[in-house]
DNA sequence: CGCTATGTTGTTCC
DNA sequence: AGGAACAACATAGC
């Protein structure tokens, strides 16, 4: 479930255990999790210390005392866990980092989904991927310049990490839904008001999310996500948890841009499409 | 077995 | 060219 809050909660974790610590190996079990050779990626780090982290949306950065930049990406179901003893090696541990010390990092891979290697530099990675500004740190202006004007839908449009780095499936729904907007609303029918509410939207969703340590289940129960979570499993019962956490009306689930798509029609109504559409419909055959 | 899944990338078509 | 739809990636879990 790696999106912002969840990678945001590993660089933490990273933090807390992995730095300063000489790292004496790593055990690769699958080199197509890697997107640096295995030999550059050992030759270039062991040895070294992982003295410093940053994040841009769902990417984590590890910069080395020697300069080195690796770069980790947890795909759709990665992961971090910290251990020592070989045998509380976890499931699905198919990178692992030796510290001197005795304890080792974990990098959980359950799906392979997952990426590691070194970049050059933390920026130049940024430029190239054409990754935007980090979604706690983006600013309503920029949030206006990406969004407004656009023919693509808000959902799909906010997905884009170019638009705003880190917001994923689960999050964006949760955006849409404390902003009250469609997430069918083309970028063209958002409101200046619109766009300030999914602004302020996004900032309450991550740092919640973030404060819980991106533990869905203890999020404040008005949040869209529980309707998501519990209507995953066959043996709940799910209609206890189809219905918008605000209002009572039962949730509707769509898909937008292949993505599964949660949200409260009465909440979110759809915008009236004339109203907002560029000049170039003829409206003479609308009569009926 | 069949279906879905948190993300990303690439292709193909309009 | 922008945008949408879809497949692919590899696997787990229900």
């Amino acid at each position: 479930m790696p999106e912002l809050p969840e990678v945001e909660t590993y660089r933490r974790y990273f933090e807390a255990t992995s730095l300063d610590q000489t790292l004496l190996g790593i055990d690769v079990a699958d080199h197509k999790l890697l997107t640096t050779d295995y030999g550059t990626l050992t030759q270039s780090l062991i040895g070294s210390r992982f003295v410093r982290t940053h994040r841009i949306g769902k990417h984590l950065f590890i910069t080395t005392d020697r300069g080195q930049v690796m770069v980790m990406h947890f795909g759709m179901s990665g992961g971090l866990a910290y251990f020592r003893d070989q045998e509380d090696t976890p499931r699905f541990a198919r990178i692992v980092f030796h510290f001197a010390g005795g304890f080792r990092l974990g990098f959980l891979c359950p799906r392979k989904f997952e990426r590691i290697g070194l970049v050059d530099s933390i920026e130049g990675y940024a430029l190239a991927k054409g990754l935007g500004v980090d979604a706690l740190e983006v600013s309503v202006e920029n949030l206006m310049a990406k969004l407004s004007g656009k023919k693509a839908m808000v959902k799909p449009l906010l997905l884009d990490q170019a638009t705003v780095a880190g917001i994923g499936n689960w999050i964006v729904d949760e955006v849409l839904f404390q902003a009250k907007v469609h997430p069918e609303t083309r970028g063209y029918q958002l409101t200046e008001a619109d766009i300030r509410r999914i602004h302020a939207a996004i900032g309450v969703v991550l740092q919640t999310a973030i404060h819980h340590e991106a533990a869905y289940g203890r999020f404040p129960t008005d949040f869209l996500i529980h309707a998501r979570e519990w209507d995953d499993s066959p043996y709940a019962d799910q209609r206890a948890h189809t219905r918008c956490p605000r209002c009572g009306n039962d949730l509707r689930v769509i898909r937008v841009g292949g993505r599964a798509t949660y949200f409260c029609p009465v909440c979110q109504p759809a915008v009236a499409r004339e109203a907002a559409e560029p000049v170039k419909a003829n409206r003479a055959q609308a009569a009926g």
